[in-house]
DNA sequence: CGGGCTAATTGACATAAATCAATTAGGCCT
DNA sequence: AGGCCTAATTGATTTATGTCAATTAGCCCG
């Protein structure tokens, strides 16, 4: 049974705190320091802003709006999305605390997506141009540059097989167990959480319609995979889930 | 009418070449000599390689080799495909002369995908070390390489728009126009050309099978915007194409 | 505490593209 | 030149998912 809120350690221990720094970030072995010596940790510390928390649905930055910076999530969960030639919206990716998001931005000059808070979030904020200057003087922090942005290359592409070859079930169940994976990187349960998205957003993400999610939803709870109350998740059967998403199991 | 082949002025001129070098290279406005200063280029040219051609068919590398160079397209084509988690084939990208493939390799230092000729094609190897060592020492060489992998984002999502949300006629009519453009850069024709890539390729990397790619072909030219001859395209209307790719007219 | 939003679910039906199948057309080798 | 092999085209039928529609369930706010 699903019972209250699985709610993440996060928000409790120290909820949208702007006094922080990354030395002692609890994100610091996933987010950017990840990569970093202690020395160079402190240098990163002292270009990150913390800005006050985004509200539910505020956005962080637009599509078109000059590029300047990048941004973690520090908590709560972010959307990114574009508009495309044709007027329809997709959700390009969705962003979980310890992780970065805008560098989409670097290459024009401008945000090729908007990004917006699905929740109340707080981020830290890192000015590109900071960051250049870091990484000429840090190896260190350039070698993590570049394999951040080639590992969003190779997750959009993985992204792009999901939306090219794989069934309705096989992409919301993808999705779980990314989900389910990203929160056992943070520590929090695999097995029990909250979806931060709502079903439309589901839906523009994996290329579906939000009935389509709803009826696949349903079934993966019919056949006892998961057990839903609205967007808190109980995962029943991970092993099952990743078998339909086709993953290695 | 359609007549013999519309082959590039690339192959004529200097075929496949090993002796040469970015500052003499025909494609050095479009390719990663474009962002760098005279004395840098030559610094470039000391770390590229120049190998014997690829035959049709030859693999550049294999998904999950070690990564440890990036590759300039010189003449020919080239295309990248990874194998899903489910055994299918998922074409992810094509390589045209001027262009830069391989980046997916920084992330894990193994190649996320394969890459292989679609014709007898030249290609400029730039070992990955040396590149970061150039990056730390020359700013514009740094700059210009997080813009590629930053553009190499943005292209991958604006595909995954076009397979979530885009018909068909829509993403093939994108795939050409986008074909177009890039001949356009290279200072080749924007209206007449020949596709290097069999209609499979085509199917797999718009999501569609060979037949719904072939219906399209033949509904474009009973329309009047294309003239088709097996590889060989003569676009009538570039702008009805654009508007069907619902890009700006 | 009830009314009105909005999000989600569920069902009936329509459709774009996939699948299955047959034919055509080149290209290449002996 | 003839035969084989593969790529492409075209047609008939199926199917997964979209669309349209109705219902339910929270949830906010006066």
């Amino acid at each position: 049974m699903i019972t209250s809120s699985a709610h993440s350690a996060e928000d409790k221990i120290c909820p949208h705190n702007a006094r922080q720094n990354c030395s002692s970030c609890r994100l610091s072995a996933i987010c950017l320091p990840l990569a970093l010596a202690q020395d160079e940790v402190v240098q990163l510390d002292e270009i990150v802003q913390r800005g006050r928390p985004l509200q539910t649905d505020e956005l962080l930055y637009r599509e078109g709006d000059n590029f300047n910076s990048i941004f973690a999530v520090r908590s709560g969960s972010v959307k990114a999305y574009r508009v495309s030639d044709k007027g329809e919206e997709q959700v390009t990716g969705f962003y979980l605390p310890g992780e970065i998001l805008g560098m989409d931005g670097i290459g024009q000059n401008r945000y090729a997506n908007s990004a917006q808070a699905m929740e109340v979030s707080a981020i830290c904020e890192i000015p590109f141009s900071k960051i250049e200057d870091l990484s000429g003087r840090l190896p260190n922090m350039q070698k993590h540059f570049f394999k951040l942005l080639s590992q969003e290359i190779v997750e959009d592409q993985r992204h792009i097989t999901l939306l090219s070859k794989h069934s309705a079930e096989e992409r919301l169940a993808s999705l779980l167990v990314s989900i389910s994976a990203r929160n056992a990187r943070r520590n929090l349960s695999a097995f029990s959480f909250r979806l931060p998205m709502s079903r439309t957003d589901i839906g523009n993400f994996l290329g579906l319609t939000i009935e389509t999610v709803s009826r696949v939803f349903s079934r993966f709870a019919k056949q006892g995979l998961i057990e839903i109350n609205k967007k808190e998740i109980l995962v029943l059967d991970i092993d099952a889930l990743k078998r339909v998403a086709s993953l290695a199991n």
